[in-house]
DNA sequence: ATTATCTATAGATCTATAGATAATGC
DNA sequence: ATTATCTATAGATCTATAGATAATGC
């Protein structure tokens, strides 16, 4: 019957360091989003993850690192299977979804949540908003298309912010589909509007 | 000449606790300005003070305590005595000036810089964030005004989020006036244009 | 005498490490 | 024998307090 073996039913071991090293980066992931990177202490992660806090020293050598792990796992697969055209949009759900689903993508969530901790985090933001704000700026036929591109990010994560962090009503409770349709329709007019040359208004 | 006197020409005394406590206020609202609140220490503020570390505790009781006396002294002025049709545009240009001259109201700099600090931090954020979002919310005549009100705050958070605190270029070294106009023009279709009820678009 | 200021330290965290223990594979 | 896991603790912060010191006002 295989009795012996230490593979339970659901795949776990009780010694099994590649499992142990992906149950903490999936706490941390979580730990992160929840709280941001200071208030997510290397204890509480090790004991989500069901794990022993030294084994998150001996895979990831410091919390800096681990971080940095979370950060490089999620990310960018939304930016690589999303049309330009629809990013702000599918980023703005996101994060209107808050949580949502295991595997979703928190990265913007996380850095939200860690401002302030440290240069390092970010450091981490700037990266990741300068993928972002590429795609966005791509969407502008502007001289200044990189600027209006960054002010289209500035709005997605103030949104996140007021609404997930923050909690501020009457956003924090409002229906996606309607922040979606503001937000969206009002950012075609900063993308696509140029601006009349030397004109009057 | 009076030399007997413990008063400098600049007005400081060796032993005034008035004057000690008001120095810890200003140097406890720089520090929290450019750290936020977790990363500006108690020893840094009185260390800028010229005061020492227990006279903080002594003045205002606990770290929480002088926080909450920074946000109180500030913020508010620049409501009461800015238009509601102008008060996106001058808060935004605050927020672009950063730092700016002593005395300029940096609330929303700290704001940013402690989220995620604690949940106090988030409580301070959304009482001064629902004093500027009525007032943005008062320029929609739609339905969902509140809701616009929030969303326009976001974007101005937002926009200093990235800009002062993360950095983003070109964001970051935009010109003011660029970025303003850009932004104050986007606002206006987002407040004044109501839904056509029922229409297609 | 009053009280503003200072010294010294308690007490609570938190990250990180050294070395012991015990479950596996051969 | 190897190595995943655990115990115990070092070492660095940080907030906060108790009690001593010294500058002022009477």
């Amino acid at each position: 019957m295989g009795e012996t073996s230490q593979h339970g039913t659901d795949g776990t071991c009780r010694r099994d360091a590649q499992g142990t090293r992906r149950r903490l980066l999936d706490a941390a992931a979580e730990l992160f989003a929840e709280r941001g990177y200071e208030r997510a202490t290397v204890r509480d992660i090790a004991a989500r993850a069901g794990a022993n806090q030294a084994l998150l020293f001996r895979y990831f050598g410091t919390k800096k690192a681990l971080f940095g792990e979370v950060m490089a796992r999620g990310g960018q697969e939304q930016l690589r299977t999303t049309p330009a055209d629809r990013l702000f949009e599918v980023a703005l759900r996101g994060m209107l979804a808050g949580g949502g689903g295991p595997g979703a993508d928190r990265s913007l969530e996380v850095c939200l949540r860690s401002i302030g901790g440290s240069d390092e985090i970010a450091d981490a933001l700037r990266g990741l908003g300068e993928e972002y704000a590429e795609v966005l700026a791509s969407l502008s036929a502007s001289d200044d298309g990189g600027l209006r591109g960054d002010l289209a990010l500035s709005w997605l994560l103030g949104i996140g912010l007021m609404r997930v962090v923050v909690g501020k009503e009457p956003l924090a409770s409002a229906d996606p589909d309607t922040v979606c349709t503001l937000a969206v329709g009002t950012l075609r007019h900063l993308l696509e509007h140029l601006p009349a040359d030397g004109a009057t208004d």
